[in-house]
DNA sequence: CACTTCTGCTTAAACGTTTTACCAAATTGT
DNA sequence: ACAATTTGGTAAAACGTTTAAGCAGAAGTG
């Protein structure tokens, strides 16, 4: 019914009602008309009513690209996501910026805003955005310096890790702090007995990354424990497994690992298997990043959660206010994480 | 030295060189710097060369929203992904739409489009978009009314289902056939000598199940075996796990089982395990969509690639030139997938 | 030499809004 | 009763491009 009776496509594009066919029908200027429906201006009740439903009626879509050029913006941001392709498909790195994508987007709707996959390398073209969102930028980060180079605003998801020399330019912030992040799993893991932790990361080596580390060392000192970080080459499974092996293989291994991401844990869970050793009964395992990975292991990780979708959510609101208003200071914004205890660590 | 120097932000938005100041500059009229930097129009190779450097070295971009007015054009697409929350984060699913979305992305910014991330809710309000891509279209995808309304191109990956009494839109389709692909891993299985072969689904049912259940169906008639269909009330591990049961604790377990995704195919090599049976040696065991998981899996899953990076270059494309001829023909694209053998069937 | 046909531009309208400045009529104040 | 103010609008410019139409001079044609 709803299709097929009128063929929609007939070559010609479907005319669009414009404010010019909605003034005359209302018998007012198109300046009455676009005033009316934007709730601005002066007129009586009555009129501005009859000019609502004339619009409703006709199905009127204003059109964006006019209001773009008026107003000088474009309702459109853009978000950079470490595509498939740069990083390596670590389940819980995918799971993260998926969700976090899709509440950004669907933040960004809310506030009426489109919002554009725009690649790690650039900006599309030409599609003028009224900000961006970078989401793990790098050191040299070609949206942030095209956002610069025009002047609009960019939040940043996770912190740039500084180049030398040049001051970052003024980008607003938000992050989880990982610091404190840490410092609670570690606490959580002394809890439940364990002795000697170690810390297992890999390159490319990160913000979040770095943090971590520091972090843990920090608190390994301050509880007089010793430290005991091991860095994988990377995160994929050859090189997590020889990292996992190296941990766990000398005369004392520790008794709960804390690795940073999941493909490491995993090596770590599998060594374990294979040599016997009990989870957690003589081996906690924990790791960052929630995901249906962590969820439906055998025995379930313990996590943090960063809460992607609070990260996501949180970077639009900042970024469209920052839009809003273009003299406003750069703000930092801390998402606050959740540590997930589950069967690994206890 | 790139930044700092000069405060980029001084609450005063950097102003954009036009085509008009590039016109007094070389003396000459817009229009004529319009041609020349689309290579339209008569004037000299001079002229022209100088207005090109000319813009060149003052940086201009052209005015999206200008362009976009007079062509009525936006340059813009819009994608749309059953996003986190109504999809089960599957592993394989976050996976394969991740994927895609890179690809797509990537395509369209070579193809000089942008692409705008919509919810499968609808498209974001006033951005006016050239076409849509829908990725698993709903029985009554509001994205493809909406498409449909205003008349612009749609392509859907993967087909819809068909609703009753409303006959489908036109719009262009990119799929794999899964009814090949059903076949091809069949007989792989049989070949690898596998008596018995069930196939586990689940709810909720789409194209894809729908085409490889039936595909399954024939197969085992052709061949004169038995056929045997569970179909989980849902993806989830819980849900899995007891379909994974029914399937395996009969009298007569089968000995191979074809699960259309990897929660499935999870779920049954956890049944595997803890029943003592052993994989590939007493059961084999094959799923669909290729993720990290089934790489890393122990043993590795044999899977079918569906190839989404294919599809949603292929999508793009399509729609594209759909976007481009509005009188063209709807297509059906088929994108071959692959079949990767690996330890769990071998 | 008187035409036609190129060549290399220019002028001006158009795209669909928003916004500023202005105006006539009605109302209020004294 | 006259000025001041308020009400309910309107006209026109502006945003930055594209494009159709036109035009003067140069070059070619018979």
């Amino acid at each position: 019914m709803q299709y097929g009776s009128v063929p929609v496509y007939a070559g010609l594009v479907a005319h669009r009602t414009g404010i010019r066919e909605i003034a005359e029908k209302a018998g007012v200027s198109v300046a009455t008309v676009s005033l009316a429906l934007r709730d601005k201006g002066r007129m009586s009740d009555e009129t501005r009513v009859r000019i609502k439903s004339l619009a409703r009626e006709s199905g009127y879509v204003p059109n964006a690209a006019a209001r773009s050029l008026t107003s000088g913006r474009t309702q459109l941001i853009a978000i950079s996501i470490p595509g498939p392709g740069d990083v390596p498909e670590v389940i819980g790195s995918v799971q993260y910026f998926f969700r976090l994508l899709g509440a950004a987007a669907a933040k960004a709707l809310e506030l009426d805003f489109g919002m554009l996959v725009s690649s790690p390398q650039g900006i599309p073209g030409n599609a003028a955005v009224d900000g961006a969102i970078v989401v793990d930028p790098s050191v040299d980060d070609p949206v942030i310096a095209a956002c610069d180079r025009t002047g609009i605003p960019v939040v940043t998801i996770g912190r740039r890790l500084a180049s030398e020399g040049a001051e970052p330019p003024r980008t607003w912030i938000v992050d989880n702090d990982f610091r404190v992040a840490t410092g609670t799993m570690l606490d959580h893991l002394a809890d439940s007995g364990s002795e000697s932790i170690a810390l297992l990361a890999t390159e490319p080596m990160d913000s979040f990354q770095q943090d971590s580390i520091s972090a843990y060392r920090e608190w390994c000192r301050a509880g007089r424990r010793e430290s005991r970080v091991v860095v994988s080459g990377s995160p994929h499974m050859d090189d997590a497994a020889k990292a996992a092996q190296e941990l766990l293989a000398g005369s004392n291994p520790p008794d709960a690992v804390y690795a940073t991401i999941d493909t490491l844990a995993r090596a770590v869970m599998d060594m374990a298997a294979s040599d016997g050793v009990g989870i957690p009964s003589q081996l906690r395992v924990a790791t960052c990043s929630d995901s249906e990975l962590t969820r439906t292991a055998a025995p379930q990780l313990t996590t943090i959660d960063e809460r992607p979708v609070r990260l996501g959510e949180a970077a639009v609101e900042l970024l469209i206010a920052a839009i809003a208003d273009p003299d406003s200071a750069p703000e930092y914004v801390e998402v606050e994480t959740e540590l997930l205890v589950r069967e690994s660590t206890s």
